[in-house]
DNA sequence: CTACTATTCAATAAAGTAATTGAATAGATT
DNA sequence: AATCTATTCAATTACTTTATTGAATAGTAG
């Protein structure tokens, strides 16, 4: 076995690895995933994919080994294998957002567009660099927040939002934050309380980013 | 404009990006210019590919914005597009050493099988912990050296090495380093070292790990 | 044992990617 | 202007990847 071969053979490991990630689909997931462990069907409902589609990227993940599985009863979890596969992903991500001002254009002018307010970064929230009576509002799914959430947070998940305004003190500061810089729900939160008068901004990053940097979170009971 | 088609976009885009990273010839490219520009005929004659070859994959990684260029002369010189790209190679490397216990083992067993003594992780020797008197090998090509080095360290580019051996201090201890941990250069060195009774070792990462860490580094002048 | 359900497999068609070769370009030198 | 040189482009071939569809599997519940 010469250098040249040697060589290729790493250089093909790794190459193995990033074309596993290298789709649309499977950035998704793993994007998804970030949150914990979901079944197929989950899978497939949150990114429109088909069930079958789905269970084909999964094999590709599971085959580059960026995902593990965890059978309980007729289903099949699937998670990310461990805390580096997440910390990739973000690394791509957030070239990707330095890199390509089309991607980094269309996150900023969609959702957020005109007279949104900046969204927060994560580290001057933790710093506590805002009021304390600010309400930071986990807007994902019951299910994500149960598992775990920043410190504090309350969960209203945004599609009971406009039904539950009510619960919210009046003249209250909201900080809504969700899956992750590519998730929409809390611009849509942010969106809906605005037009209800509250002062509401959105937090740039998304839970896994929070725990990821050793932030402090809970879980539910 | 709905929900969707905003997610899919964007991770079209981050896709592209990782998509122009999964390939091996491309990743080992990327690696090299983690050594600072390169001409496209240096870049083809490192990574054994024909230039036109190289031109191709160039031109990808071009396109993702991943590398720029800078013309000199009849030269065209391609480097990294900035910090974060090395920075998201060096996750995507680690977490391939991480997953791929095959991987893992070629990089181990090859060049550093057996009686080879374990590499020197960089925190190990940035925070002093070897006799004063170790001596520091940069065994990368001469200019690669002069671009930049390990504070102190001196160069003996590794096809000069078996002929220069007279220039090292007897009873010396030398950690020997290269380009990162893929570069065989610095397993290349120790290999020879000890068989002349040199107490060597290498360095498990290389200048641009070192460089990018934010440890002391010198360029000649 | 039967029926059910979640997931995977297999086959297909369409699209994209890689290496090779030789021609074309564009900038520098004479 | 003619020549030289580094690089890119274009065309080809072989190969890989993706989405879709419907069938197969393997567990669970009745």
């Amino acid at each position: 076995m010469d250098k040249r071969v040697f060589k290729d053979q790493a250089y093909n490991e790794l190459a193995k690895i990033t074309k596993a990630l290298g789709n649309p689909r499977r950035l998704e997931i793993v994007d998804l995933l970030a949150q914990g462990p979901f079944s197929v069907e989950k899978i497939a409902e949150q990114t429109s994919l088909s069930i079958a589609n789905a269970s084909q990227h999964l094999q590709v993940l599971k085959g580059a080994r960026l995902v593990e599985i965890d059978k309980k009863g007729n289903f099949i979890y699937y998670r990310l294998t461990n805390d580096e596969v997440f910390k990739t992903w973000r690394a791509l991500r957030d070239l990707g957002f330095r890199l390509n001002a089309e991607a980094e254009k269309l996150v900023n002018n969609f959702y957020r567009s005109g007279q949104k307010p900046t969204p927060i970064p994560m580290e001057d929230l933790y710093n506590g660099n805002y009021d304390k009576d600010t309400l930071i509002l986990d807007v994902r799914p019951g299910e994500e927040y149960h598992r775990g959430h920043i410190a504090n947070a309350i969960s209203i998940p945004i599609n009971e939002l406009s039904e539950r305004l009510g619960e919210l003190p009046s003249d209250v500061k909201i900080i809504a934050y969700c899956r992750g810089p590519l998730c929409v729900y809390a611009d849509e939160a942010v969106n809906l309380l605005r037009k209800n008068g509250i002062d509401a901004r959105r937090l740039k990053e998304g839970f896994p980013d929070w725990k990821s940097q050793g932030f402090s979170v809970e879980m539910s009971n």
